[in-house]
DNA sequence: TGGTAAATTATTGTTAACAATTTTGTTATC
DNA sequence: GATAACAAAATTGTTAACAATAATTTACCA
């Protein structure tokens, strides 16, 4: 277990950072489903005091990251396959209302950011670098996301986000594919700029059944 | 401040009735926001620990309905407009998703139950009890989501609701206009039982403005 | 009187020690 | 060898004491 997050020489953490690094650690598949999380441990990993994983921990727990079972402590969560589900439905509602929004205040700004996001996340594919072009992928859909400018939305989604890839590494595996497929995002850029809802969010849905 | 919380006799409390007790207290309007909320006047009013009574002002706190300062202890939150804004706009997507997958499952038994409701809300109407039937009109919007059988959209509404009162109370005032108008939803009902997805999710939609 | 600095009080934050519980390991018995 | 009972270790949960910070009061002087 102590291969999974990386031990960082830093002296001092502070409670948002070892969250943030543990956060990473699942969404990067460090951290397999099911994995215990020891309070000493990560404690001694972080050069923190008990008391403070613990309150990472639950707040980790809050947001259904980990499981917390009294006195048995943590473990990366395992979502069911219903939980999986619906959290697919989910997003796909949640994206489809970022898109609608999006195409009534589009503009050529934020066109060019959103291909430059694309670009450089083609760029990491060709490099092969993967866990890059991955973390580039996420990042287009959150940035659409905050254009919307609904913090609510945002919101969830960053917590569907987060969630995801446990419920991919707990019932598909850590199989590679589940990368995002940036033609698709290519063309939900191009349907944004012809403000052509229907066909925008009709593409977000066909992206997100991978 | 101490009138504003009814003190329980009970000897002790968990930490999820605490924190219940708390929700529900805003729910109910008896918490205003910007409300401080001291650590020991509350672990003293509950009979519980202070390490306790931090633990659910966290938690609070992660679903937004305490803001948490540094040093400078907890208060009960005070929404922007703006965030007001964003929580309705997101409660309008998330019950029409609900909406318009329940028009695909919905029975007998579904509709006889959401009457039954229904009926309940508008007894305690007439009878003047206006806080019991505020609580059986958010019922009704709960029993929809969980209906619709999809946890992380159920999830989501309570969220919302949970933080509406907060943005009401901050933005609006305390002017008992905010009960659901029961006709609407007897109407969302018909439409439920005859499938008419657009209505049901017209009616929500423009019952969602007050 | 007004305003500022120091002292006091109130409140939140942290920690280490201890308690309670679960897990692991050992032994004895069949 | 399998199982049960017990003991030991590891892990989580709780608490009270203390530290750090913020808010309030008091004292002082222009």
């Amino acid at each position: 277990m102590s291969a999974q997050l990386d031990k960082p020489d830093k002296t001092q953490f502070s409670e948002d950072e070892v969250l943030r690094q543990i956060e990473q650690a699942v969404l990067d598949h460090r951290l397999a489903p099911g994995t215990k999380l020891k309070e000493v441990h990560l404690a001694d990993l972080f050069g923190v005091k008990r008391g403070m994983i613990r309150k990472v921990l639950t707040r980790l727990a809050h947001s259904r990251l980990v499981d917390q079972e009294p006195n048995r402590g943590a473990t990366v969560a395992r979502p069911s396959v219903k939980e999986g589900q619906d959290l697919f439905a989910t997003r796909r509602v949640i994206e489809s209302a970022i898109l609608q929004i999006l195409v009534t205040q589009v503009d050529e700004r934020k066109i060019t950011r959103l291909r430059k996001l694309l670009a450089q996340e083609q760029k990491a594919y060709e490099r092969g670098h993967s866990e890059k072009a991955l973390k580039l992928s996420v990042d287009f859909h959150r940035q659409l996301a905050v254009m919307a400018g609904n913090s609510v939305l945002e919101e969830y989604l960053n917590d569907i986000i987060r969630r995801t890839p446990l419920v991919i590494l707990t019932h598909l595996g850590d199989d590679e594919q589940n990368r995002c497929r940036n033609q698709e995002h290519e063309a939900i850029i191009d349907a944004l700029e012809k403000r052509d809802t229907r066909r925008a969010i009709k593409i977000m849905h066909q992206h997100l059944l991978h």
